[in-house]
DNA sequence: TTTATTAATGTAGTTTTTACACTTACATTA
DNA sequence: TAATGTAAGTGTAAAAACTACATTAATAAA
């Protein structure tokens, strides 16, 4: 019954990537002007195929590298799409990863030469394909994730503001938050260092800066906890 | 620049079902004996080859249908399996799924005829490929979506017990749960119907019947909730 | 030195969660 | 038919978590 491989049908394998990333205005995520056909100048998720010796993370860290110019970005699979007609050149099957990245860090040319853009996550132009379902999965994702892990290390630059921190999460999960409520729930974590160095842009008083304790926040990492916000 | 696709590599795609059952020894999964070459005669999930025009939702429904017989069971796509070698014969990608099911309700023929075996989960025989790996990422999704959707319709007879339920979540969190908080956490969601019938097996007095009011399950099923248990 | 601006900080009231033990119903047996 | 044994059923008080909320502090600019 060896057959069952031998009769069995071969796919495309693609691999898209929701890369989000933050700053001052907000949650964006990064999107790139197809210069190929089908929906050649149509708005797209970055991707790429699957290659015959790779695996899917690998696939994606490449992709990611590819337009980016980045390397050690956190990645995480989200799911397989499988519409037939999903594209219609060839049946495709694709398997979403998200990834978070911080916007200054990014290769700026990279994403020239590709034709790529940050949008925030409200203003993104219609996508082809059924990209614009995957990103509405990786924010659903993304805003579990705040409740079961620490985030912030990857997408904010190394010494950041207790309001910045607040305002990433805010734009998570596109609610509002109590500041001194959540100032004593992320303080609870015991991942953060208080620096003695202020940030003077925001206020005449200044605020803190702080950054992630690396250790504590990969500890936290490895085990889930609940953060409600 | 049409070649993007014509140069990809296709590769198989598989699909193998994390089967979960429950009846009064706990909680259990379904494996079948494999009756083909690779690894034939050893312990393996039930799975098969997606088809060319297929989705891979109906080829888990499909391969659920073939083993058990069993139709319109709900079924969730967990996460894709990409190891260059992780099946020895040729390169395939394979897609988990988890089911819950009746086992009750099952047809024992079919199982029977495919050398399908329900395994408590503690006791399950070590499995082909990368199986071992798939069942515990199972395990963990089970446990999640205790905590955000009602579980039990599936898994439970039509009419059960308080305890039968309490049991129920007690063998998929593995841990023991305190009976009265557990059964006003219950009665809390509103999910359930409690009848004028008793079961009289397990106890002197006999212990009320419940079943799942299924319009209000299915509407929980929709929105997520927190049931810390 | 006054002013304007954002940062920083603590608590009381409410809600939720936890821990915990006795009584009830009934079949069985003496 | 009375006594016994077994699991079912039920409520509360204490602890913990969460929410809402307003004043003072630090500093640069005027």
């Amino acid at each position: 019954m060896l057959n069952n491989y031998s009769s069995a049908d071969k796919v495309l394998l693609a691999v898209d990537c929701i890369i989000f990333g933050f700053d001052n205005a907000g949650l964006k995520i990064l999107l790139i002007q197809r210069d190929f056909e089908p929906e050649k100048g149509k708005w797209s998720l970055i991707g790429g195929f699957l290659k015959r010796d790779e695996v899917l993370d690998a696939a994606a860290t490449r992709i990611l590298n590819t337009y980016t110019g980045l390397n050690d970005i956190y990645m995480e699979q989200l799911y397989a799409y499988s519409e037939i007609d999903r594209d219609p050149v060839e049946r495709t099957i694709s398997v979403s990863y998200f990834a978070l990245i911080n916007i200054e860090n990014h290769n700026a040319e990279l994403i020239q030469n590709y034709h790529a853009e940050w949008f925030p996550i409200n203003e993104a132009p219609n996508l082809i394909f059924d990209h614009n379902e995957m990103v509405q999965n990786a924010i659903k994702r993304l805003r579990y994730k705040t409740s079961v892990k620490p985030i912030g290390f990857e997408l904010l630059p190394e010494k950041f503001t207790m309001r910045q921190l607040l305002e990433l999460y805010e734009a998570i999960l596109s609610k509002e938050l109590d500041k001194r409520n959540f100032i004593s729930k992320i303080n609870s974590l015991e991942i953060l260092n208080k620096l003695d160095e202020k940030d003077m842009q925001s206020s005449r008083k200044g605020s803190y800066l702080y950054t992630f304790n690396k250790e504590k926040y990969e500890e936290k990492l490895l085990n889930d906890f609940v953060l409600n916000l």
